[in-house]
DNA sequence: CCCTGATTCGC
DNA sequence: GCGAATCAGG
């Protein structure tokens, strides 16, 4: 392969909107993540701040910690985060349709597993633990949101939402080395059969 | 270990 | 100019 203006352009546009080497690399195929590097630097354009101001900073995340503790224990290790079984409405910044469908969707998600993987848990199936739901849930709006053809065997495989819709993706965050989905999604998708249970102190 | 970009240097 | 090998860091 050869960097054709084509390539090239792409290449720009890509390491323009924060992709990573070897992202653009397996986007372009035919280069190895190398080779992108090297031509970034060529081009003179190794600093990110091509044209203007692409600093893609993750959203700030709100923190809720306003406890006016009277007196407390000193070691109160007040664990207890209530998972409300909804799902949060993970979403942008902006939402193109206003979505005034009455049609209410309660449970959790319905993914489609990849293949032959742990199946995630059907909402009405069996129980997960509130602590993992939740940290799912809120991983989600940190994800990567990648599309079929950005996974790799180190991206999480988590599909999330419904594949009939453009409101689908794949969470992509980093994978747990041999498994196919991230931290978050791992704790709901192996949920040892004893996971809860003894979780009193 | 996984990843990131940066640099070198033979081709 | 190209990119594998290597370096330096997270």
């Amino acid at each position: 392969m050869s960097w054709t203006d084509e390539r090239v352009e792409l290449l720009k546009k890509l390491w323009g909107e924060g992709h990573s080497a070897s992202q653009i690399a397996k986007e372009l195929g035919g280069v190895t993540r190398n080779a992108v590097i090297g031509k970034v630097h060529r081009l003179g354009l190794s600093n990110r701040t091509a044209g203007t101001a692409p600093k893609p900073e993750p959203a700030p995340e709100p923190r809720p910690e306003p406890v006016a503790a009277p007196r407390a224990e000193p070691a109160a290790r007040a664990a207890a985060p209530k998972a409300p079984p909804k799902a949060e409405p993970a979403n942008v910044a902006e939402e193109a349709a206003p979505a005034t469908e009455p049609r209410v969707v309660p449970h959790v998600r319905k993914p489609i597993i990849p293949a032959g993987q742990p199946l995630p848990p059907q909402p009405s199936a069996n129980e997960i633990s509130p602590e993992a739901l939740a940290k799912m849930s809120e991983v989600e709006k940190k994800a990567r949101r990648l599309g079929l053809m950005d996974l790799t065997e180190r991206t999480c495989k988590w599909p999330v939402g419904d594949p009939a819709t453009d409101d689908f993706w794949f969470c992509g965050l980093p994978a747990q080395p041999g498994k196919p989905y991230c931290e978050a999604h791992v704790a709901v998708a192996f949920q040892p059969m004893n996971a809860r249970r003894n979780r009193r102190r």
